[in-house]
DNA sequence: TTTGATTGCTACGTTATCAGTAGCAATCAT
DNA sequence: ATGATTGCTACTGATAACGTAGCAATCAAA
């Protein structure tokens, strides 16, 4: 949490401190899949991220939670809105990772030719 | 990388491919530092990240050199142009993590006297 | 020319985190 | 009562990160 010392940075500085909470397995992808698909229950997330260990969903819930970026509703996990306005600065990744992509494949036949 | 199946996500799509290594201790850390302090050698990125150990920040260097994020110049680490369009996403985060943390700490206040 | 400083790491033992499977208590609809 | 669903917890490996030590290469003075 921002103001507190965290893993990896010790000022506590709250960029830091959000990308100490961003920068766990499954944070992101956890937030994408909220906002892409929808309220989901804990196994309807578990679903959508293939292969990820209650253990660690529950974990990243309760850190997510904490940071107000998630809540739990009748209609299961939903966005809070501190949790709409960080993913509206994810959201454009979305595409930019595409080009991203292609950039490194182009790149990877560069090298191989070379 | 991408169109390969990462940790956490064996679909391969570009986005969790993305996620999958920034969301890795210290990745966005150390890319938000070489931008913002400018080209720094190992070991001035060492003292930069408070506490990380050279195994781990050599990993994140070797990942984010292979992803074209950032290269090995004589000024020491440098970001690529990859790395600076992908900042360019990132830094809108650094002042809304104010806000945020300004959020938290009212949220907690309300906690507190309730 | 050896001394010292800097740079870019690697090795290694310890600790923390994650994966993967099993299962349990609570709720709800049959 | 039975079965399905939901939200987890427990447990056992495996992987990742921490933290300290140190080494080889480069450069710059003494």
């Amino acid at each position: 949490m921002p103001g507190s010392p965290v893993r990896g940075s010790k000022t506590g500085k709250p960029i830091m401190a959000l990308f100490d909470l961003l920068g766990r397995n499954w944070s992101m992808g956890v937030l994408w899949i909220l906002c892409t698909v929808g309220p989901l229950t804990f196994r309807g997330l578990q679903d959508q991220c293939e292969g990820i260990s209650p253990t660690v969903l529950n974990m990243r819930l309760k850190e997510m939670r904490q940071a107000d970026f998630i809540t739990h509703t009748s209609d299961g996990y939903v966005v809070t809105a501190m949790g709409l306005e960080l993913f509206a600065f994810l959201e454009p990744l979305g595409y930019w990772s595409l080009e991203w992509a292609e950039h490194l494949e182009k790149l990877n036949k560069e090298l191989k030719e070379a």
